[in-house]
DNA sequence: GGGATTTTCCGAAAAATTGCCCAAGGAAGG
DNA sequence: CCTTCCTTGGGCAATTTTTCGGAAAATCCC
């Protein structure tokens, strides 16, 4: 899970802020100030703060220096002022990105998740290749022996989890939990479908499955 | 041995990039203004050019220009904006290369010697070229099969975006991120209209798509 | 082996999501 | 001021996802 910092001497938007970034899912922490911020920042190594400008005592840039001697943290600062002095200081100093109040939250959160984007890498999305199946991540494309497989975006994220994970048996709670998502209330049932689904795609004979197989009173495994 | 000037308005920039290719053996000329570059240019005559877009007075896209008339010096571009229209712009206008601040000197030295060292053989600003589709950044025109395609600005962004990466599927978010920049904050439904603009730009029955297609769930991708 | 029980599979239809088209408002540039 | 281009939103259509009831299959227990 990814832990923001949230530097601000504002309480209201130190509040909106974390609450925001609460329901985008991230974990958040706060500090009011430089001194408390520097602390937790050490504590926790966030992967990305959020940092304003205008602190009292020291400011922002003084933080933001400091964090850079030993780490490549994405920063975010937030301003009052629409500078474009203090904006290219802020991207020189090593900010990543540079937001004036006052800020559309969605944008701030949209931002964030950009830069996380970019700082961590791409998730690792390489071409699956499994017998004469092939899955590219890249194209979102299918292939059994060259003939493209029209997979629909739910088999696809199916057919592409169980390919990373030949051989290995998931029940349908986790098949809900890693390839639906967290969040998801849905029925196992569900589940079933899109197996059916899929292997009217991949077998030759659905009705004998060979290589995404039922294990009865588990779940179900893809044999590569 | 290989002469550089950086032109930029911003101390710190000069002086950190300065002490970079210094310590990567090159010979350093340095300036704060277009008029200073200019100058500069004329008499040292410099191998390669780093220029800040944003200078204060004359815009670094002038400076481009003006040097473009009588030299074909290469020209490495420095933005805070990672803007493709930027970037084509200054493609367009004969830069080598785009650098979005903040950058890593190690990278930005990488891409001065990869193009010193290619200088006698073709440059960065391709001309694109797929099936029947060229895109050509330094006219900013575009033709299928010889017959121009009028593309507007966001037209041609996202069109050269699109051709420089066939065959992978990009979500809206991620292209706001990369075609409109990291300025840009608005809704995904904009980068559905402009792929129908494309489409009908480029696909001959728009309505079946061949190669502008929409991966349901996902985003969009150019086949060749 | 036979019957009961559990689990999975099938067919179809409802529900939800997503993208497309159209049109209008606004911004930018000449 | 006019034109072109960008952005947004509503309504509609198509696809996809989910649900559900009953049939089939597997397992278990005797």
């Amino acid at each position: 899970m990814m832990k923001l910092l949230i530097v601000d001497d504002e309480p209201v938007i130190l509040e909106t802020v974390e609450a925001k970034m609460r329901k985008e899912g991230f974990t958040t922490f706060v500090a009011d100030s430089a001194e408390e911020g520097m602390r937790l920042f050490r504590r926790i190594k966030p992967d990305l703060v959020i940092l304003d400008i205008m602190l009292p005592q020291r400011s922002g840039f003084d933080f933001c220096r400091a964090i850079r001697k030993d780490s490549n943290t994405p920063i975010i600062f937030v301003s009052a002022r629409a500078d474009e002095a203090d904006r290219v200081k802020g991207l020189e100093l090593g900010a990543d990105d540079y937001v004036v109040k006052p800020f559309n939250l969605g944008e701030l959160a949209a931002r964030v998740k950009a830069i996380l984007r970019r700082s961590t890498g791409e998730p690792v999305r390489e071409v699956i290749e499994s017998g004469n199946l092939r899955v590219d991540p890249r194209s979102h494309e299918a292939w059994i022996d060259d003939r493209p497989l029209n997979l629909s975006p739910k088999e696809f994220a199916l057919m592409y989890f169980l390919g990373r994970n030949v051989g290995q048996v998931f029940s349908r709670e986790t098949l809900l939990d890693r390839v639906w998502g967290r969040e998801a209330f849905i029925s196992g049932r569900t589940v079933d479908v899109h197996m059916r689904w899929l292997r009217i795609r991949i077998e030759p004979d659905p009705t004998n499955p060979t290589r995404l197989l039922t294990i009865r009173g588990v779940g179900y495994k893809f044999t590569g």
